[in-house]
DNA sequence: ACCCTGCTGACAAAAACTGACAGCAGACCA
DNA sequence: TGGTCTGCTGTCAGTTTTTGTCAGCAGGGT
């Protein structure tokens, strides 16, 4: 048995007792002198673990459990981080407390160029409403960018086909749909789009007349109130 | 420097080349032998590291990173497993397939009682719609479950209250706002509510005339086509 | 053939770990 | 207060592991 292997035993033998254990007795069925056992607490601790031990009483270990060297791969990482990202942002406080730690944990070992990977604004979730991948995307983007208007061939469930004229305001995801957010010319009001139905789409000189940021603020609250409203 | 310090040095080295770095220039880095860097290299191999070396040539790191032992409490692990599954189920393959490895990295090597709960499916990610969490979700949760009508007591933007008998659809989020989506009586259309203006929920008795799950497919389709319809 | 490099085994020297022993200290109880 | 149970630390000889030196094999490129 190498001493890592020891050191994991020792947590593990902590873990099934829910009282306080003896060093004497860890000692014993790890198969070492009490005074070796001693040196491995203070290594475990050292490492992290949280082991309380005082004077006629013995050794709890608080619940956790030592993660042993893993190699992850970049992306692997990036979805660690965005995972945990997620996760911290959920409204369920000890939940979110916990990835937020865990978060910190990682990045606390990270080598600088991963940790700035790690950390980045870009990886950070984004809102429910998340960037489609689409061939035409690069031109709703630019619309998105420099906050001109667009003119969609759209097509909708019944096969019906037409043309509009419309703000961009976002583009992202409900379900596994794509679906482009927009102020509708043609309609006064704001319309969804499924970005698989739009048949083409083409980059119009004109500039929407409004903030695209003012814009989404109010598209989010009518879907919010229930009602569309037309732009003030 | 400890042995475990000088292989996540080698580690950083071969990273920081965009090269092959030969043994010898590692070693010198190292402070160690030739014949110690090569043992180390068996050793970072046999932990995972995908070291590619050959004569003449020098050593390559593929991309990677060594993720040292860490101390993780079960809500850690617990928001590290959720994080994961979330960023698994994304749309965006290649990141889906880096979340799904880093789990199996790091199931492998949890034990027991630690590993059921990392894979138990109540930590599987709730669909975008997810449940919210308020003190009358319950009485929202029974209603959606037994598909029964609710009166809800609602407050919109400017403070104006009613009172509205909806179907309940389905409890998520939208961003960080917790949505009740249903249909409404009142004004015979799906219609979306905060559930923090909510000021009371009432469970009626009466069963809602359509199906929840038929209602939801057709609240789903309506959004989607931009336009409200009413229920046949 | 020569050069550069990775690789492995053997063995003595160096370093780290272990167990036994001694002594200090805290908590609890009679 | 004393006794018991327990954690803690230092010292040192014995044990184990790691390291460096040396030798030899092998592959790739010129």
């Amino acid at each position: 048995m190498s001493r890592t292997e020891r050191l994991l035993d020792i947590l593990q033998i902590l873990r099934r007792h829910r009282r306080p254990v003896s060093g004497a007795v860890l000692a014993q069925e790890t198969g070492v002198s009490l005074r070796t056992l001693y040196r491995d607490i203070a290594t475990l601790q050292s490492m992290g673990a949280e082991i309380d031990g005082e004077p006629g009483m013995g050794y709890v270990l608080k619940p956790g459990f030592l993660l042993p060297p893993l190699m992850l791969s970049p992306t692997e990482i990036e979805a660690l981080a965005l995972g945990l990202k997620w996760a911290s942002q959920r409204t369920d406080a000890p939940m979110g407390e916990a990835a937020r730690n865990a978060m910190a944990k990682v990045g606390a070992v990270l080598p600088p160029e991963l940790r700035h990977r790690f950390e980045d604004d870009a990886l950070a979730v984004i809102p429910r409403w998340e960037a489609a991948e689409r061939e035409d995307l690069p031109v709703i983007r630019q619309a998105l960018g420099e906050e001109r208007k667009l003119l969609l061939g759209y097509a909708d469930q019944h096969g019906a086909r037409s043309e509009r004229v419309v703000w961009p305001i976002t583009v992202g995801y409900m379900d596994a749909t794509q679906i482009l957010a927009a102020w509708c010319e043609l309609r006064g009001d704001y319309r969804h789009f499924r970005v698989d139905r739009i048949e083409h789409v083409t980059l119009l000189p004109a500039r929407m007349p409004r903030r695209r940021r003012d814009l989404q603020k109010e598209w989010r609250d009518t879907i919010l109130q229930n009602r569309p409203a037309a732009p003030s």
